[in-house]
DNA sequence: CACAAACGTGAGCAATCCTCGCGTTTGCAA
DNA sequence: TTGCAAACGCGAGGATTGCTCACGTTTGTG
């Protein structure tokens, strides 16, 4: 928690926090815009100066709230990150056996199939596109919190397995998942459905593996 | 193949075909020193101006060969597919059942492994990290190619089985592999190996699947 | 030897990220 | 109310870098 809200603002030094109400309601235009720009034409091609004058904010007050053009992606990814963890924990939250885990596991990959599909700002940023080492970083740190969250059902459900296996296991399941959105939302429709069924075939096998 | 070396090199407008034999050594001192610059310091910071001087050419000659950036480090990716594919092939002629697909396959990841641990400028290239469109694309056929190895031999020895299902696990096993190499190196070594192995059964239970 | 085509050059253009010095507004305490 | 420090806001311009282009040089060929 620490180290991620760190990579999300910190990296090349700290900016103003928006204190005032009114600074306030200018963030979120420059995150709004930066959101829109990324919707129409991919982060490549976000260019500050064009958030700035879409915001109606000088290029100078974007650098006060933002350290760096990677900074804004930062930020938006952080809040999807937040969307996703509350759906994951939603979908886990009752599992009690295994066939209750590979119902939960089923259902969260078609529903994160669906984001993936419908939110083309968390699609563009998470595609694995981004020459940024902070965000790298802070994509795998998001990854191991969520795989965190299958791993505890994990060793809810084998508490006799070994505890470092079944964190590779749900770390790369969760790691590879993500593989196979990225790789299923560019391709048309009909293959990423059927990557995305044959993923959940894996995924599942190695689930149920005692 | 022909689409995969249009993507090579053609992309922003063709450029010069070096013919002289003196042209085409130039060309190789800026293939070099672009590999040893991007092993040094990341693809993300390779400097045209900078293998230029290195290379002791001009900025000038360099675009003659070179329609942009994108263009030297998708040449020296086509470098590392070729002798990807021999490998593969390699590893994948000599299986006649299931069992020796299994201990190919495993073998073969090991090996692809091993070029991953070794090779930092195929590392970096294929790290996910790049903002190219051009080398994604790239990427993306050159593992339609690999993948379309395994596939031969899936529908060698599953002659029964539905073409286009076996095409979808074979394209799958394969980006998750590649997914779970770029995973593998930038962890720490321990972990990398338990993922990779992991992967492996992962895989294989995919391809034992009948 | 003439000449066309290939080769080689580097100053400089254009795009873009980001800084910095300075003026303005806000909240608050006296 | 008023004085003031801190927060806010601004945009010209510094710095970097990918890439072009007009021109000079070398090479192969009849």
């Amino acid at each position: 928690m620490e180290s991620v809200s760190a990579i999300v603002q910190d990296t090349p030094g700290p900016r103003r926090e928006p204190t005032q109400k009114r600074s306030r309601e200018r963030v979120e235009r420059m995150l709004a815009v930066a959101s829109a720009l990324i919707a129409e034409k991919g982060s490549d091609a976000l260019r500050m100066g064009e958030v700035a004058e879409k915001a109606g904010v000088s290029i100078g007050s974007l650098y006060q709230f933002f350290p760096d053009k990677s900074a804004i992606i930062r930020a938006l990814a952080d809040r999807y990150q937040k969307e996703s963890e509350a759906c994951i924990a939603e979908a886990l939250a009752s599992v009690k056996d295994r066939k209750g885990l590979e119902k939960a596991f089923s259902e969260l990959v078609d529903t994160y199939y669906g984001i993936f599909l419908g939110e083309p700002v968390m699609r563009d940023i998470w595609s694995g596109t981004q020459a940024d080492k902070a965000l790298r970083e802070l994509e795998l740190a998001h990854s191991r919190a969520n795989a965190g969250m299958l791993l505890a059902v994990l060793l809810r459900l084998h508490p006799d397995e070994d505890p470092a296996s079944l964190e590779t296991s749900a770390f790369l399941i969760w790691q590879l998942g993500e593989a196979t959105m990225r790789l299923a939302v560019s391709v048309d429709r009909a293959e990423g459905d059927r990557l995305v069924t044959a993923y959940k075939r894996m995924a599942l096998g190695e689930l149920a593996r005692d």
